[in-house]
RNA sequence: GCGGAAGUAGCUCAUUUGGUAGAGCGAUAGCCUUCCAAGCUAUAGGUGGCCAGUUCGAGCCUGGUCUUCCGCUCCA
């Protein structure tokens, strides 16, 4: 019946007016790349997590749910990898715009260098890395007159350390307290408590821990409203298998989580799998479930076969012994015994879950009406199951003794759903503000109700309506969830 | 991070060369209304993103800063 339009700014715009989302303390001219969800927002992230949750752990009676802090071991991050891939001194040549490590540009330029020089270079390099002095490395840079290989010049920026994770102090003792990160990933949470959750939980290989969480990363660049944020929240669960059979469960995740997403309303013709050519240090395989958002095809998911590198990196940095001892008989019939398990990774961004399901929701309508005039309304097509409010509670008019018998209906209802309760302005308004923030459902009740028990009942997304039972009501609004 | 553009009420915008800011919609309260936003009345809401400078005087000029948008770069 409608034209529909769909336009990203338009969105964020919705997002904002709405309740949905806002810019972190946007009262004091925000902070970029961080967002808080509204009330509307933070119902519906709440229900996209719940049903993750709930695919995850309680219909997968091999997967168990943990909930690790943010705060870890600073070793962690070492054996994890992240303190030495991601805390360099970067330098940016201005002709180029290319970027480089400064120890692999002086790395390089010392190998060009007889072997004195080079060891000379190399050891100033190493103090002054040290000293964290950056303004000594880009003189040393300068004064080596070493170029960009792309530009030929030497026209540099200045050296500047990036490093993708936040740091803080743990200890309140100033001089004695000690740097720890905020995690830059959940997933090395699941890691450290591998042994803790296997023995307690009794758990039989092949089995999952689950876990949803907030984690941080300093980008440089954070743009594209929520897809990319500084602090994000991600829903991941790690798959511990047998060593061998780990290309067996990344196939099987891939198809798993692939029906999850298009059980929670995203068409499949706009989802897509994107193996990785070049693969992270942990993985021996990887792909990205992409989703067509409205500005390109991005990652929604990462599905990693991750090996047995973290465990094996904790076991080696830890000095602890993380095995499992497998008592199933192999070909040979006997047992597997001990080994280190092998991983597999899925790991979605819920923010991200969340962006993917609004940009398929938000729809622009125009038509024309029955007596020829215009009529339009903005309109979030949530599915019911994961909509913030199931169902608004109108009465047709404040008096006559309507609003008494709504709230008969409200008191009912919200034990079971999320319900919206609203006699103010004319009943199309009403409906339009539903329809804006994505209810489902509205139920009218009207002078009828008072004669023979039944209310309208009004669908959003094709705006029918029909005569029900006003004792009905709950009943069918449950059988639609 | 680099380059470009922008920033006036919740939203969309106006205020023609510098002279102490307005409208529509929205919101709130009340009235009226028997099913798809636009009937009536009243009210609230802006030190013109923020900080400096020039000027007798700045929303309008200059600098800085914050944020956003576009392009590039980056994204284990």
């Amino acid at each position: 019946m409608a034209k529909e339009t769909n336009n990203f700014a338009a969105l964020i715009a919705h997002c904002k007016e709405y309740g949905y989302i806002f810019q972190s303390s946007e009262l004091y001219d925000g902070l970029a790349a961080v967002y808080d969800y509204g009330q509307m927002g933070a119902q519906l992230k709440k229900n996209l997590r719940d049903e993750w949750w709930k695919a995850m752990t309680q219909l997968h009676e091999n997967i168990v749910g943990i909930d690790a802090a943010i705060f870890m071991h600073p070793t962690v991050w070492k054996a994890s990898g992240h303190v030495d891939n991601f805390s360099d001194p970067m330098i940016d040549n201005k002709d180029s715009n290319k970027r480089y490590r400064v120890d692999h540009l002086l790395e390089a330029h010392a190998e060009t260098l007889g072997e004195a020089d080079g060891k000379n270079l190399l050891a100033q390099m190493d103090a002054l890395l040290v000293a964290d002095d950056m303004p000594g490395l880009k003189k040393l840079i300068e004064d080596n007159k070493i170029n960009c290989s792309v530009s030929k010049t030497c026209n540099w920026t200045d050296v500047r350390q990036f490093n993708l994770m936040f740091d803080t102090k743990i200890g309140s003792v100033a001089g004695e307290a000690e740097t720890i990160y905020l995690r830059p990933e959940t997933a090395q949470g699941i890691f450290v408590n591998y042994l803790n959750v296997q023995k307690s939980g009794r758990m039989k290989i092949p089995f999952g821990i689950a876990q949803t969480g907030k984690a941080f990363r300093n980008e440089i660049v954070a743009r594209q409203f929520i897809f990319r944020m500084r602090e994000f929240e991600q829903m991941e669960m790690q798959f511990f298998v047998r060593p061998g059979s780990q290309m067996q469960w990344y196939e099987y995740w891939q198809n798993e989580r692939k029906a999850w997403l298009e059980k929670m309303g995203i068409p499949a013709e706009k989802l897509r799998f994107h193996p990785h050519v070049k693969l992270a240090h942990y993985a021996d395989a990887a792909l990205d479930i992409e989703f067509e958002f409205p500005f390109g095809w991005k990652e929604l998911e990462g599905i990693h076969s991750r090996t047995d590198f973290d465990l094996t990196q904790h076991a080696t940095h830890s000095r602890k012994k993380i095995q499992y001892f497998d008592n199933d008989l192999n070909e040979e019939g006997k047992p597997y015994g001990n080994y280190t398990p092998f991983v597999v990774e899925t790991s979605i961004g819920l923010d991200r879950l969340f962006l993917t399901i609004l940009s398929l929701a938000y729809a622009e309508e125009k038509w024309t009406k029955e007596d020829g005039s215009e009529d339009s309304r903005i309109v979030l097509r949530i599915p019911p199951r994961i909509a913030p409010t199931k169902l608004a509670i109108l009465p047709l008019l404040k008096k006559d003794g309507l609003p008494e018998i709504a709230r008969e209906l409200m008191a009912e209802c919200k034990e079971h759903f999320m319900c919206f309760y609203e006699e103010k302005d004319a009943i199309g308004k009403r409906y339009r503000r539903m329809d804006a923030i994505g209810t489902p459902f509205c139920v009218t009740i009207d002078h009828q109700t008072k004669e023979d028990g039944t209310v309208t009942i009004r669908y959003r997304d094709d705006m029918r309506q029909e005569r029900v039972k006003m004792s009905e009501v709950r009943g069918m609004i449950q059988g639609f969830l």
